[in-house]
DNA sequence: CTGTTAGCGCTTTCAT
DNA sequence: ATGAAAGCGCTAACAG
């Protein structure tokens, strides 16, 4: 059998309350005590055992994440493992553990939040907010602390990580404009995203109008489909920005089949950098919207949450900005490019 | 408070036991009397309590994964996350978690896997398996379950995923043969663990000796260090086969920035291929060992070894074999090459 | 500073 | 086919 808190306090010559309390410092346990107790743990092999306790107690130390999508989303998408390790530089200090669930529908979602409410983790992290996401009145009736990532405002009882990102929207435009372009294209995320919805609200905002934006929907596929459409109007763009890098590249790959340079016919611009963008040829401008650090903040306000010290919500660190080969070289219209012969 | 058992046992006018059973199909319940239960659940949200239920029953319903490394790698390796989504894939079906715990220590690892065994998970999957591995005998007497990826034999008592690299490598050096290499070179990764002593093996099996063999450690930085001294021989080798792709890219930036033109002054080539490898410039030959699949088919093997329907090892799909532009248009020694000139 | 004991919410015999 | 009741291993409130 393995050990219990029984055995480690009868070879210690102690009451299970004494071991516990060794182990959660809720009160103070004298020196010797203390060691005695910490030597027939080590020498039993003994571990408190995370149900019991948490059944018990009420605490897990465990936190959640849910996430609804395809589970081959995670494999394309690389902000998911950065975001990941982020949390687990937190999480790994303080010995928690991730509790992971990827669910497929949403009654398969409310499930997971259900049960990790009911002893499965501490609280969770929330992903990929909706402009009217169910989750939230979901989550504060199931009473499950959680921090809201890049929420557009506060809500009662939740703390949130925010990003703003509509200024790097903005800044993107800019520099692209400085470069002489006039057509640019924005294909963005599903637009009830939050994130999606607030960068292409910035490219309305600093574009004027919404000719050239195109939903799509962070697929590799979407990407190419929308670049296609875009490309063959008759006045089409001279640049584009997408709302993830995945459609980036896809709309990178579509206009060099077509025959176009990037970037002297057309520049191209993606949110959530990754080390990819780097190594493409042309290499991708691309905006770092800081995952590894958004993880651990995450993480960070995530545990402060359950141990009841209310943590105002936090900005994470600004976007940055890669500028790379694959919107250079634009010269002003009537200027003729050298490389252009 | 949040609706237990026995709520739902007094608003169907059963006892608990019964609800307990219409849940785990531990014995046969009357249509209608699983109806109202079921009705009753509903009404009141309740969903089991994991905790309760593995300290009572001993099943958690969740996998767990034990990473002893630095949480940074998990962002630059691509393996884990499409390793992951592969097992979420066969998890999220279930709707099995996936407990998730980084550690950075033996100490901590150690505790991890009793945290584990002590109601953490049913069982887990064992990744980077050492040649001389203490985590096997310390899991069997935790009696733990657990899937060892990749070891090289059989142990007893635990099922494995194996994928066979050896002939991979063979197949790769071949191929450099034929196109006139003599000088192939390997860098691997640090040789006590089985995957990285696997494919060395091979190598030096093929080649016949060690003359050309490097100990890397799957960085980076150990990738360009060593492709550096690779290329300062005064015999230097004109291919390289890197043992994965983080140290295949940074060799490849590396020869780049040296004045190399790959694949005409030196060829490359890589294990653990990914999306990067087809988008740089020149693509990057390498070994797609499938690392979705074995995933899915650790969570596989895991979810019946918990379900005491002990299965056979299995061996995964046989590596494929990317080839690309790092490794093409080599001419035989004295030929010229029209792109030489 | 330490011992005692009543549960936490569920599963599972043993009854009926 | 269902009910009753004894724990699973731990925490925390109550004693001392």
């Amino acid at each position: 059998m393995r050990p219990t808190i029984a055995d480690v306090a009868r070879e210690a010559g102690v009451t299970k309350g004494t071991v516990s309390h060794v182990y959660n410092g809720h009160r103070p346990i004298s020196a010797p005590t203390k060691e005695r107790v910490r030597a027939a743990a080590k020498k039993l092999g003994w571990v408190p055992n995370a149900n019991a306790s948490a059944l018990a107690g009420h605490h897990t130390n465990a936190v959640g994440l849910v996430l609804h999508k395809n589970p081959d989303a995670l494999a394309v998408d690389t902000f998911f493992p950065v975001f990941i390790s982020g949390m687990q530089a937190e999480l790994s200090q303080r010995q928690v553990m991730l509790a992971m669930q990827v669910v497929d529908s949403q009654s398969a979602e409310e499930r997971a939040y259900r049960s990790m409410a009911h002893g499965r983790a501490d609280g969770v992290v929330v992903l990929d907010i909706h402009r009217k996401d169910w989750r939230i009145p979901f989550l504060a009736k199931l009473r499950l602390p959680a921090v809201l990532m890049d929420v557009p405002r506060d809500y009662p009882g939740f703390t949130a990580v925010r990003i703003d990102s509509g200024r790097s929207m903005e800044e993107l435009v800019d520099h692209l404009r400085a470069q002489g372009h006039t057509r640019i294209a924005h294909v963005s995320g599903p637009l009830d995203y939050v994130h999606a919805y607030e960068r292409a609200a910035a490219y309305v905002r600093t574009i004027g109008n919404k000719e050239l934006l195109r939903q799509g929907d962070f697929t590799a596929q979407s990407g190419r489909r929308l670049t296609s459409e875009l490309l063959s109007l008759s006045y089409p763009p001279t640049a584009i920005i997408y709302s993830n890098n995945v459609m980036a590249i896809a709309g990178q790959s579509y206009a060099q089949e077509q025959g176009l340079r990037i970037p002297e016919d057309l520049a191209l611009a993606g949110f959530e950098d990754d080390e990819i963008c780097a190594h493409l040829n042309p290499p991708l401008t691309s905006v770092d919207t800081g995952p590894a650090e958004r993880g651990r903040l995450a993480a960070q306000q995530l545990v402060q949450v359950v141990a009841e010290t209310f943590p105002e919500s936090v900005t994470a660190p600004a976007p940055v900005i890669r500028y790379r080969g694959s919107t250079e070289g634009k010269s002003p219209p009537g200027d003729c490019d050298p490389r252009d012969v």
